[in-house]
RNA sequence: GCGCCCGUAGCUCAGUCGGAUAGAGCGAUAGCCUCCUAAGCUGUAGGCCACAGGUUCGAUUCCUGUCGGGCGCACCA
């Protein structure tokens, strides 16, 4: 926001000048109410104590001084305990415009990142089936707050970490053997545990199929073989689904790599000389009580293999290793028991804790009319994340998983979904950027184009209330995506769209624009019309979601 | 039993580092197309911010406790 950081930069000179030092808790924020001006700031009552003198005085000449310091602000009132009200001049606000221009695409986009490496895991689900779901609010978070963190400046990379060394492979693999046995007329025997899914037999029919013969390798060979043909069946369809849904992963890493490579005996060599590993009972454990856990974790089993804890630390040991000063984990809600010996293991590292972040998203409640849809085996009934994005939408679902925070429960109704209603917010904001496009176009078909830069001097016919409410929200776009940023927390960009969607259909419904009074109000007006336009595209393009020019 | 998350309008949810009179949509209800897209706009009703204490100039926000809901508490992943 160029007013926050304008009147921030004013503020802070003048506190110095007093011989004050800037308090952390001081905020500049936009007031509930708008009569209290642009932006409202409590300074005067924060260091009212360190400087000896009341609010309400303090504030005085620090209003005093702030009117002669900048001459883009009108007023500066007094209100309340002690806050600094400040309004900035209409011509200030309607430059707004010409800083949209400039910036186009990359409206919105700060430097708060700094360059700094980060990266983001997720989805990361066991390739043991299909994806479904709740995957895919874990996937449209990652992906949204990926591109969230590119526009403030991280250099960001995505990752899913697949899951392909433990103990669920070994029985994904007996699996899919069992049912080419079965298929086969072989006898076999099922165990308690193994995946039941229809796709399991359908890979087995379909090895079968290429290979008759499999069914006569020696056990071990087959059930190795079914492993991995199944594994690499079930990863080609998930990466489908995936870029059917607008996610990106820049690295597949694998678990088994690690353990082939060494990495995790590496690091439990780097836990030993820690001080932090030692041997009971016949299993290798990891100290991590010192570091904050409630109790003390296995690395490695008495019967010789690895826990998936094991495998995990030396992926993350892996990740810093690549030099990433954030990394940030995004995870189904049921495994935060998990986190705190992931920070341990983090904090075992040597890494600090503000390098390490985990986003846990709750569960998702899968709908249809109100009446709740059972998640279970059973196949066809709209719960893989493939069946509802052909049912509703890639723009539709990622919407919705993008206006809940990521730590409340999220009820996703198919039939809400598919509406066209504020229930369904996507096409409101979606709409919003189509009106913008369809005046535009029909002022071009009149021959009526805006410069592609405005002059300043051009905008002077923006003077409604309800003008300079668009250019402030406007203007408040890339705090608002810093913020997101900086919190994890990609909702804020939904919530932020609406607001824009909003102010935009009550303008549009209010004001003429192409049939305004004078020509000089007319291209003015289109102008602004294309500044929201292009920070609601901009918006919409952080969510993975179109922008369309006409619906 | 211990730990984590949640509790805000009838429903679904926002509310940033503690700020001023508590926010939106849906639903309810009353209106608005001779005029740039009605997938829209304008009004009205609707609140003990679960409850009780504490911290301070000020608490929906921070702390403690209680109640209610969810999820964890593996030599599973």
């Amino acid at each position: 926001m160029r007013a926050r950081q304008q009147l921030l930069a004013s503020l802070q000179a003048i506190v110095k000048d007093m011989g004050l030092s800037w308090p952390e808790k001081a905020t500049l924020e936009p007031p509930r109410d708008k009569s209290f001006g642009d932006l409202a700031a409590n300074i005067a009552l924060v260091l009212a104590k360190d400087a000896g003198v009341p609010p309400r005085e303090l504030a005085s000449r620090l209003a005093g001084a702030l009117r002669d310091s900048d001459p883009a602000i009108d007023a500066v009132e007094i209100a309340g305990p002690g806050f600094l009200n400040v309004t900035y001049s209409p011509d200030f606000w309607r430059e707004t415009v010409l800083h949209v221009e400039a910036a186009g695409e990359r409206y919105g986009a700060t430097t708060v990142g700094a360059g700094r490496k980060a990266q983001v895991e997720y989805v990361s689900a066991n390739p043991t089936g299909p994806l479904h779901i709740g995957h895919g609010r874990g996937a449209a978070l990652g992906d949204c707050l990926a591109r969230v963190l590119r526009f403030a400046g991280y250099d960001v990379t995505t990752e899913y970490y697949i899951n392909d060394a433990g103990r669920q492979m070994r029985l994904l693999g007996l699996s899919v053997w069992l049912r080419a046995l079965e298929l086969s007329g072989r006898p076999f025997t099922m165990p308690e545990d193994f995946y039941r899914g229809d796709y399991i037999k359908d890979i087995a029919a379909e090895m079968l199929a290429k290979d008759p013969g499999l069914v006569d390798l020696p056990e071990a060979e087959g059930q190795d073989r079914c492993f991995e043909y199944a594994m690499n069946s079930i990863m080609d369809g998930i990466k489908q689904d995936l870029i059917d849904f607008r996610v990106e992963h820049q690295v597949w890493f694998s678990e088994l790599s690690l353990v082939r490579e060494g990495a995790v005996e590496k690091t439990f060599e780097r836990l030993k000389a820690a001080g932090l590993a030692f041997e009971q009972d016949g299993a290798l454990w990891f100290r991590t009580t010192t570091l904050g856990d409630d109790k003390d974790r296995v690395l490695r089993k008495s019967d010789g293999t690895l826990t998936y804890f094991a495998s995990d630390i030396a992926y993350h040991d892996n990740k810093y290793d690549r030099g990433f000063d954030l990394v940030v984990d995004i995870w189904g809600a049921d495994h935060h028991g998990y986190v705190p010996r992931m920070r341990a293991a983090v904090a075992a590292l040597g890494k600090r804790p503000e390098q390490f972040d985990v986003i846990l998203v709750q569960l998702v409640n899968l709908l249809q009319g109100g009446e709740q849809i059972a998640m279970s085996t059973r196949a066809g009934q709209f719960e893989t994340l493939h069946d509802v994005v052909k049912e509703v939408g890639a723009d539709a679902a990622r919407f919705m998983f993008l206006s809940r925070k990521s730590d409340s429960h999220l009820d996703f109704d198919l039939e809400l979904v598919k509406q066209r209603s504020m229930d369904n917010p996507v096409y409101y904001v979606q709409y919003a950027h189509a009106r913008v496009c369809a005046v535009l176009r029909k002022a071009a078909e009149r021959g009526i184009v805006p410069p592609a830069r405005m002059d300043a001097a051009a905008l002077a016919p923006l003077t409604l209330p309800e003008e300079l409410d668009l250019l402030r929200l406007v203007d408040r776009m890339p705090d608002t995506l810093s913020a997101a940023a900086e919190g994890l927390a990609p909702h804020h960009v939904s919530f932020y769209l609406m607001e824009v969607a909003g102010a935009l259909h009550s303008y549009y419904a209010k004001v003429p624009v192409l049939n305004a009074d004078t020509p000089e109000t007319i291209v003015a007006r289109l102008a602004l019309l294309r500044a929201v336009g292009r920070a609601v595209a901009n918006g919409l393009n952080l969510l993975g979601v179109e922008a369309p020019v006409a619906m």
